[in-house]
DNA sequence: GTTCAATATATGTTATAACATTTAATGTTG
DNA sequence: CAACATTAAATGTTATAACATATATTGAAC
């Protein structure tokens, strides 16, 4: 559908403008979409993509600071998320025993058990982008990574 | 920059889920491209948003049901936001006389002029987007319109 | 005219991003 | 070893999205 439809805008300044505008558009309609899946395990899609990362360094732990580095915003609440994380007993804190700064935040069974329950959703998920073809998806890929330069 | 690189992951489920990736990626890239301009005006995003609803409906005011349907976030705080607008003297806010249940939202001229400020830097945010060509513009554009279906 | 449903918006609440600051620990230099 | 710089993460603060609720007003039905 439209942007220009979508958000009851005629037009745009140019075509660069009308893409910042459909990017943070389109961002928010996906992120809704993810939201409404997650929601049912009672989790945000932030935590998610915490807790994914702490699967893929299983069973090594990962610091604050690698959290931060494999998140998707620029300087994210990775430490406040944490402690959210603790309180539904789907990850751990422990102090870095070589580093008493750092802490070791470690994915809890319960928290791997989650992520298999929700990886049973990846088909819903993906139905959401395949108004896309593959090539159309691939091509969609490049561009954005061609945008940030 | 291929996004594997930027956030340090070296693959993904499939094209689809990369590209749900790169969409959050790619937002938050060029959102906080977007803050950095606009900081310089002490105005947020979101409030810059609203003023060029409101200087698009001028004189006219609008409600905030409008505003919310031409915001870009399906769920907008706009009551709060113009609030926030109304402290630093950008808009104003009046009961509506045809329906007590509404407000009306005006632009003010400080409104107004500081719009006219910000537009001076329309080249500097579109120069963040030309690491594509206009057409490649055009062609993301139609991608993410058929994306949201 | 009265009753009830629908509507508009303000407000409450949680989670998060972003930026700043604080505090303690580690690393570097002399 | 001491002094200072750097680092890691916790914490403070503001703004926002999203969802829920509250309250007053308007519209619809009878």
């Amino acid at each position: 559908m439209r942007l220009e439809d979508e958000i009851k805008q005629e037009s745009f300044r140019n075509e660069f403008h009308k893409l910042a505008v459909n990017l943070i558009y389109t961002h928010s309609w996906l992120v809704s979409k993810i939201q409404a899946i997650l929601s049912e395990f009672d989790i945000t899609p932030q935590q998610f993509n915490i807790l994914r990362i702490l699967r893929g360094q299983h069973p090594s732990p990962a610091s604050i600071t690698l959290l931060k580095e494999r998140m998707l915003d620029k300087m994210s609440d990775a430490s406040r998320l944490v402690d959210r994380l603790i309180q539904k007993g789907l990850v751990e804190r422990k102090v870095c025993t070589s580093d008493r700064r750092k802490v070791d935040v470690i994915i809890t069974d319960k928290g791997l058990k989650l992520l298999e329950e929700i990886d049973k959703t990846n088909e819903e998920t993906d139905s959401y982008l395949k108004n896309l073809t593959l090539n159309e998806a691939k091509k969609l890929n490049e561009l954005l990574d061609k945008l940030r330069g």
